[in-house]
DNA sequence: AGATAAATGAAAATGATTCTCATTATCATT
DNA sequence: AATGATAATGAGAATCATTTTCATTTATCT
């Protein structure tokens, strides 16, 4: 018995699809969906929230953005190799352009194939390491 | 984000913060606050769903157990140096013995004081390989 | 244009987690 | 052991980010 091929849809190309993305690669930051809408429902006062919910999801599937797995969570559009900080004080995230690398050889000895990694950075940052010395 | 105020009350042991932590310590799995709950509520039935949440995020503030920040959230009592793989194909948690470093001096350069960090690595699973290879 | 298949938007549902609060347990002091 | 202070518990309600549902609209193919 033949098991159903892994879907084959076709994605659309819609106005909204085009200003989520768009929008997003505009910024530096590290937006919430929510955030994102608020940016983008001032271009398209009709568009729904949940379209950006899905569509941000629709993006990181595709590798078109990037994922912080944070409450709530935060899409980035630079899809350069670089990691995130989270300032454990101010909750900001901050990107870290160093590399640290992981030998796909060494998890292969351990049985498992490996497909991706993400290092999650947590710290002060700059503004409240400088807070923190001013309230000594 | 929340500021923590220096907060200086007493932690008081009470049965059920000594069962929790005990039956978590026996496991060799990544349980989830309900996983856990299901085993402790044998021994004592009396116990709320509530108290499990409540601890287990106790234990992790304290430095206890570990935390692994899926969707929902594990916990680990195993505290030695380590990181997690989860299996795109099954979700499975794993032990991944090998160790990454990060400088602290790299962050620094960067105006960030560190102080964590976590490598989460995604791939397959020695049963999904098998199975992914069996279905080709 | 017409067919078909996917995307949208509004609303409702979901579900893991957190909060509230009355009650109970722990612990340091008598 | 009794007391008092305070922290923890348990039940249920609340929260809230995210997902689902479904009728309608839109994009894309022939
Ligand atoms: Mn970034
Ligand atoms: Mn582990
Ligand atoms: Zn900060
Ligand atoms: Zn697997």
């Amino acid at each position: 018995m033949r098991v159903e091929k892994a879907s084959s849809t076709k994605i659309k190309n819609t106005k909204q699809r085009e200003l989520i993305l768009n929008e997003l690669r505009k910024l530096m930051s590290h937006p919430t969906a929510e955030e994102l809408y608020k940016i983008v429902v001032k271009k398209n006062p009709k568009i729904g929230l949940c379209t950006i919910y899905r569509n941000l999801e629709t993006f990181y599937k595709q590798g078109l953005v990037g994922k912080i797995c944070t409450k709530p969570v935060r899409y980035d559009g630079d899809m350069s190799k670089h990691s995130h900080i989270r300032c454990t004080s101010c909750g900001k995230i901050g990107d870290i352009f160093f590399n640290v690398p992981i030998n796909p050889v060494e998890i292969q000895k351990l049985g498992y194939k490996l497909q991706g990694y993400k290092i999650e950075i947590t710290g002060l940052c700059s503004s409240c390491i400088k807070k923190q010395k001013r309230e000594e």
